[in-house]
RNA sequence: GCCCCCAUCGUCUAGCGGCCUAGGACAUCACCCUUUCAAGGUGGAGAUCACGGGUUCGAAUCCCGUUGGGGGUACCA
């Protein structure tokens, strides 16, 4: 087997079927050469969910050849994305598994045998060539309006020749050897058939010439070797897809099933979402205030869908309605607001044990990175927070808000504008005279319950002939220092007697001072 | 340049030849609820299904082309 195009058979329906029913090994293979973003962590999402719905597996594998690249921490950075997420990993660094080690870098000799094997076989071979005789060659080419490709140069040199530069210590790369003509066709369970030209096709680097193999080299072993049956990989793997069908076939391997997923595309523009357009490392989220599953169920609706109507979806609907026939294969843009909304309801959902447990840092940490005044001791009273939060439950948008939406539940001294007391439609001197018969009537309530203020003070609107906003709005001013807060009575609740009346009092004088 | 992928409301999408005068969600607007803001409810606006040709009794759905966007073109993944 050597230079013959591979002829495939079209995808029917029944190996469709099949393809999605068995329990599939799938596996998640990023380079630690920076932080992973939603994007990739939206391709590893499938590839979770395919596992899970099919009752398989799902792996991590650290593509880590390009030393130079990479990134201290990065490793950690995945994982700990995972485990996050709530995204179980069976077999992978860490967990281990019957088919480590789990990093390349570790697997070198498995690469160099499988080189040497495909030397040997005609499906490879060594090239000798400068860099800067490549360099030179594909300037030529591109000067002339050719596709720069190797121009195999070294494929045809005799075995003597090899010889003698292997004995005068040449360093040399492995290339596979491309068949020249006939066609080569990467089934796609999401795009079907892509047919490649054999003639377009160039001599990919295998192996490096500091024994490192390449991803096209490493990548169709260790898939191989760990047993993995559907490759479910980002759309920007398609070109060079035909290279690794030939690798597995020169190999004598069965290709995998490949699943082509589409972009995700930065929320300005058409880029593929990157560091350099608009992303965001995956636990940037964390640190924002996003719940984990907010953003599995965002990702899960990026470039897939379950039916026309479908939105929240729990951990076992989407394991269980999962199917990669329903990915789409156009970029899916980013959108904040859309993620946003699915984080607000997420945390709407939340009993009040969870919010509290999930705010409380955000709460705690310090006031320069977002928390509360540092003037309120830390730990934070959990019972007072559960209270608050339980009133800021439905107007959070990111846990992140915790501290801002409530801090006037925590402070001693509020501070705000006199004037913001004065509602609309309402003078100093009304709203002086309201506060000061609001002060009356809550000083002689028995006891501090919403529903009881309520109900008084609300004589006292219809009394002084006003319209509830016009008094209500003094008395949330007063109260919170704002104009916006969660429904007045419950706030005036939680905060307690003596400190509403204190407050009521201090805008009284504060109030005073400012009409006089 | 060459190769490849893609194309339905602003965004994510449903649609896989007739159920479509194109459905849902986010965003947006209005109204209701209402002590503010939210949440919730109701309703509206928003897509000549990129364009042009076919095929067909019938096309958003199939085919071809055009345009547009994206990706690849490394001893990076």
């Amino acid at each position: 087997m050597s230079q013959n195009s591979v002829h495939p058979t079209p995808l029917s329906e029944s190996d469709s079927h099949t393809i999605t029913t068995r329990a599939a090994r799938t596996r998640f293979a990023p380079s630690p050469t920076g932080f992973q973003h939603i994007g990739g962590y939206r391709t590893a999402l499938f590839s979770w969910l395919l596992a899970r719905h099919t009752g398989g597996q799902f792996l991590l594998r650290i593509e880590d050849t390009d030393t130079a690249r990479t990134v201290p921490g990065a490793v950690d950075a995945v994982i700990e994305g995972f485990k996050w997420l709530g995204l179980e990993i069976d077999e992978g660094p860490e967990v281990g598994g019957p088919y480590g080690p789990y990093f390349q870098t570790q697997r070198r000799d498995l690469y160099l045998n499988y080189a040497e094997q495909l030397i040997k076989s005609g499906h490879a071979y060594r090239c000798f060539c400068t860099p800067e005789r490549l360099q030179q060659v594909r300037d030529q080419q591109r000067a002339n309006g050719e596709p720069p490709r190797y121009d195999r140069l070294c494929r045809r040199l005799t075995q003597g020749e090899i010889a003698t530069r292997l004995k005068d210590g040449m360093s040399y790369v492995v290339r596979l050897a491309s068949p020249t003509s006939g066609k080569t066709v990467v089934k796609d369970i999401l795009r079907g058939e892509i047919t490649f030209d054999n003639a377009s096709l160039d001599d990919a680097v295998l192996l490096k010439s500091n024994g490192y193999p390449t991803y096209h080299l490493a990548s169709v072993i260790d898939d191989h070797l760990m047993k993995i049956t559907h490759v479910v990989r980002a759309e920007e793997w398609i070109p060079s897809a035909p290279l690794h069908v030939i690798t597995y076939t020169a190999l004598g391997w069965e290709p995998p099933i490949f699943a082509h997923v589409p972009d995700v595309l930065s929320a300005q523009g058409g880029k593929k979402l990157s560091k350099r357009f608009g992303a965001i490392p995956l636990l940037g989220y964390r640190d924002r205030g996003y719940l984990p599953w907010a953003i599995v169920n965002y990702m899960a609706l990026l470039g897939w869908s379950f039916d026309d109507k479908s939105n929240v979806l729990s951990r076992e609907q989407l394991i269980e309605a999962f199917d990669l026939d329903r990915v789409g294969v156009a970029p899916a843009r980013y959108d904040e607001e859309r993620l946003l909304w699915f984080n607000g309801y997420y945390i709407r959902q939340l009993s009040s044990e969870e919010l509290l447990e999930r705010s409380l840092p955000f709460m705690e940490r310090p006031e320069a990175e977002g928390g509360l005044p540092d003037v309120v001791a830390r730990p934070i009273d959990r019972e007072l927070a559960t209270k608050v939060l339980h009133l800021e439950q439905e107007r959070m948008k990111t846990l992140a808000e915790a501290p801002g939406m409530t801090s006037f539940f925590f402070v001693n001294t509020l501070s705000y504008e006199p004037q913001t007391l004065i509602a609309k439609n309402m003078d100093a001197e009304r709203t002086l005279n309201g506060l000061k018969r609001a002060h009356e009537v809550l000083v002689t309530l028995k006891g501090w319950e919403a529903p009881d203020m309520e109900a008084r003070l609300r004589e006292l609107v219809a009394e002084l002939g006003l319209k509830p906003v016009q008094l209500f709005t003094s008395l949330r001013v007063a109260v919170t220092g704002r104009t916006v807060s969660p429904p007045l009575f419950e706030t005036m609740e939680v905060l307690g007697r003596r400190t509403s009346m204190a407050r009521i009092e201090q805008a009284i004088a504060a109030l005073g001072a400012h009409a006089s």
